[in-house]
DNA sequence: ATCCAATCGTTTAAGCTTGAACGGTTTGAG
DNA sequence: CTCAAACCGTTCAAGCTTAAACGATTGGAT
């Protein structure tokens, strides 16, 4: 376990794996991010409404903190989800400098149906790599993302029961 | 190797693998553009000059097909590294569709004071992962990103030929 | 009771990013 | 030779993203 450094080998192992990391996300979401903007929803904004459908109406702070985004995106982001209807702002009365964020029936119609088809194109994205390495890319990311795995496949555990009807 | 599928523990799998490793990259990402930006540089403009340092002088279009880069984000992201006078136009007289972009002396040394800084703190950032891992997750994330090592990497093993006297 | 610091959301400026439409340039088919 | 298709860079509209400055609100220290 290096402490400290310079240049050589290790910075040359650290650079490749940077920039091979880097790049492997980049199409991935390039690729996720076009199939979810073909049926009408940024990548941002479905983002917030999975977090709303998975976790609950939540004040835009924990929103920002949950989702690793600055506070005026998150204002910008619910600007746009609240002109499509999507979700709605709620002052809270005990502490009036929170707005809570609900989702409406509107968008949680919409998060229901786009969420399954999102999770179907990261699959196929993803099957390029064996079960194996799938396992391996998890660990090792989380551990160099630090935490967070909670959102989407919690939601889709707890779906596996109640879907055995109409899956096929 | 499966063709298709619905839902279900594949699709956990892939959900999870995908969900950190986007993270990862956001977060490292996030990181290492702090940093660049401090030394008035931002990622995009970092990438261009590293790829003219690495390549050689290359028209706007190599030069987004090298970055996975929008040809308009190219434009934009040249006309501001011209307004700093890191970079010039040079349109090509045997095609006079090319632009081809050069280094300015400006730039270069630019380029080649912030390259070194930034490959630090790159590896200051992978050193959360172990060397094994490091070389786990370029694979992996080369096998799903598809190619390009080249950038970064390269240049640094033959800096390393030249860099005996300088490096302590 | 007062006031200062922290917290939360908003706004703004700057830049990145894309896709689409557009105009200049080249090339090749006829 | 001609001209239509392909190619290259630019522009535009829309949206994402951040940091910083700002106003409203709250809570705690005095």
């Amino acid at each position: 376990m290096p402490t400290h450094f310079q240049g050589d080998a290790e910075t040359v192992r650290a650079l490749s794996a940077y920039i091979n990391l880097v790049r492997a996300s980049d199409s991935t979401i390039a690729k996720t991010t076009a199939h979810l903007e073909g049926l009408g929803v940024t990548m941002g904004q479905f983002a917030v409404l999975e977090a709303l459908l998975h976790l609950g109406p939540m004040c835009q702070h924990t929103l920002g903190k949950k989702l690793l985004r600055s506070g005026g995106n998150v204002t910008l982001v619910v600007d746009n989800l609240e002109r499509h209807g999507w979700v709605r702002r709620v002052r809270q009365v005990e502490d009036r400098r929170m707005i809570q964020i609900h989702l409406t029936p509107k968008g949680r119609r919409l998060i229901m149906r786009v969420f399954p088809e999102h999770a179907k194109v990261v699959a196929k994205v993803m099957s390029q790599l064996s079960a194996a390495e799938q396992e391996q890319l998890r660990k090792i990311a989380r551990k160099l993302g630090r935490g967070a795995d909670e959102l989407c496949t919690e939601r889709l555990k707890r779906e596996k029961e109640n879907d055995h009807d109409q899956t096929k």
